[in-house]
DNA sequence: TATAGATTTGACAAAAATTGTCAATCTGAT
DNA sequence: ATCAGATTGACAATTTTTGTCAAATCTATA
């Protein structure tokens, strides 16, 4: 199973790219700091950066933006007992939001 | 299917007990007005308030912290193409943690 | 319709969380 | 020791969330 985290992801494909964090800040227009905070988890990531570096890597962009979308859910309710079921109804609910959509 | 929102659910089983808002409000020494807007939607619910109420409304407490806690998914990643996707991702990432949680 | 009680709404300040910026510090290679 | 790269922490700026309150709206009943 992957369960690796999307900053070491990020970290990872940098590295394979063989960018510097300045270089890869510079692109993105933020802070070196705050590239290397999100690297280590520390900082959120946006879907905007995500994307924009899925681009500079030349990496599958619904990979990682699957990876980021699930860390969010994992960082809200991860820790709940109830987190489990309560995926399930999130599920159904996004289904039926989408049934209701596609219809009108 | 329920996909009734937590809000609404909460707002029966008030009308239910027969309470006013206000009673419920003092109950939970909060101000009416935000019982008002958290049972329309307008505010957010904590953990806390759906223990509560739930105690108060003599209702089953897991149900609505699993409705509680399955909206604030919705909210986060409803909206987004991938959430279906993300979601599966974020099980198994939750379960993983379970497993490693339940080693150790 | 007039009144009273219940609820809703909106404005506003207070508090909390997130974000950006920057300089100092650390790390590893030479 | 020096240098480039990365990390850390402090701090202010900004944004989001929260609480408080009074006015407005609704609803039922005399």
């Amino acid at each position: 199973m992957s369960t690796e985290n999307i900053g070491e992801k990020l970290r990872k494909l940098r590295e394979e790219n063989s960018y510097l964090l300045r270089k890869v800040a510079a692109m993105l227009d933020i802070d070196v700091a705050i590239l290397s905070k999100m690297e280590r988890g520390e900082r959120r990531l946006t879907k905007e950066i995500v994307q924009k570096l899925a681009k500079i890597y030349k990496h599958d962009t619904e990979e990682l933006l699957v990876l980021y979308l699930s860390e969010k859910v994992v960082y809200e309710i991860g820790e709940e007992d109830l987190a489990l079921k309560a995926l399930q109804v999130a599920e159904e609910q996004i289904k039926y939001q989408r049934k209701l959509n596609g219809k009108k």
